[in-house]
DNA sequence: ATCCTCAATAATGTCGACAATTCGGCAAGG
DNA sequence: CCTTGCCGAATTGTCGACATTATTGAGGAT
């Protein structure tokens, strides 16, 4: 009996290629190219091309193929949006399921996030922003929303480092998450959900900005 | 050009036929006896239940091949936690967004669900119930959203027949439609969001009352 | 110069065959 | 009687070949 390495699967391997920016948006994908560039069949990407249409990463066209789907910025403000329902209601079953044990893994995830705020490094702290949201989705105990949760993240990812560059987002992005901790240790369910929909509203705002300024750069280039 | 009518795709044909429970739970899927059930090839079924599985109607297992997916009662309550809070930030939405047009069709469909609970015809009455609610996910204008809960809904559609038996049931989810109507007619989101949780939140009950009421006759019948 | 036609090309969709794997039964051994 | 190992049927996974379909580009007519 041998194990099966998830990172040899053809659609883990394409789809890690995608999330991590290894295709662009709209970049087509052809099944013989992807096929030799990953090492496997051609029949096995595509079931990995129709999983992820599926999934929204990809588009599927028939008999024209496949592409990275593009996510238009109207898009990714109604992926935040559920988000932050979704979230919201996760972290409002947090507060009443987590364990001592879940709250010392949040309590060290937050200090880690201090010192990376401290440091100013805004893509270390980016990356412990997602695994404090992981452990909040891990102590809800809800897998259906879990697992939309995360397609919903995946799918977003393109906008996630532009959020990161608005001054001063870091340190008031700690500030949300303490107010979240705090709800959470004290098991209030109502405050949890508060907060996180509040933290979530926030990024939402900020991503318009990014959105925003993004269009104000493009008219300047070419005009 | 030849259109495709949907309805012979092999996909469109495999899940209608699951989610109108011509399979039972945990019943294999045999690729084979499929492709000959609805006349197709084997690849373009394995294609179908790749999405299927993606979907969460089937599960697939690795040289196990396929079978209908049993939705635990546990998972039932949690989707329809879910449902819950994604149509009532669509019932927000719709209130902001819905046109005179969309409220005429709303209106329609209340007439009708009027004479189903007047006849006494529960299942006529289910069928518009959700229409009902997908003339809301329409008028909301949130593609994002509407996707995941359409996905939702084709999963826990088994329970649907079950919330439709509780005594008075139809009464009172009739007057729960009105709440909701009578706001989305106001414009006022907020009063649309609650009034949809609250009615979701009613049939949640329904749901843990059937599913108890299932388990009681369970152990009558063996011991 | 522009538009249309049509062949050449490249990619996808489908099929059949074969290899790999699982599952059930059956017999040998403890 | 129970466990273990093995064989065979059934099913899935993969590959290669071929049909089908879009796309591209050249050439000719207006």
């Amino acid at each position: 009996m041998k194990q099966r390495p998830l990172r040899e699967d053809p659609y883990h391997k394409l789809r890690e290629a995608i999330v991590s920016g290894q295709f662009h948006p709209n970049e087509r994908l052809v099944e013989a190219a992807i096929a030799e560039r990953i090492g496997a069949g051609r029949t096995a990407v595509r079931a990995a091309l129709v999983r992820l249409d599926q999934e929204g990463l990809v588009e599927l066209e028939r008999n024209r193929g496949a592409r990275v789907r593009h996510i238009s910025d109207g898009e990714a403000l109604e992926i935040e949006e559920v988000r932050a329902v979704l979230e919201g209601m996760l972290a409002r079953r947090a507060a009443a399921r987590i364990t001592a044990e879940g709250l010392r893994a949040l309590r060290h995830v937050m200090t880690q996030m201090r010192e990376r705020v401290e440091a100013g490094d805004s893509i270390g702290y980016s990356e412990l922003n997602a695994t404090f949201h992981q452990n909040i989705w891990t102590a809800a105990g809800h897998p259906t929303a879990s697992h939309l949760v995360g397609g919903l993240k995946s799918q977003g990812i393109r906008f996630q480092y532009q959020t990161a560059l608005r001054p001063g987002r870091a340190e008031r992005s700690l500030r949300e998450h303490e107010t979240i901790f705090a709800a959470l240790k004290a098991h209030d369910g109502d405050a949890a959900e508060t907060a996180m929909r509040e933290h979530l509203a926030e990024v939402l705002d900020t991503l318009r900005w990014a959105i925003d300024s993004q269009h104000r750069t493009a008219r300047w280039l070419p005009g």
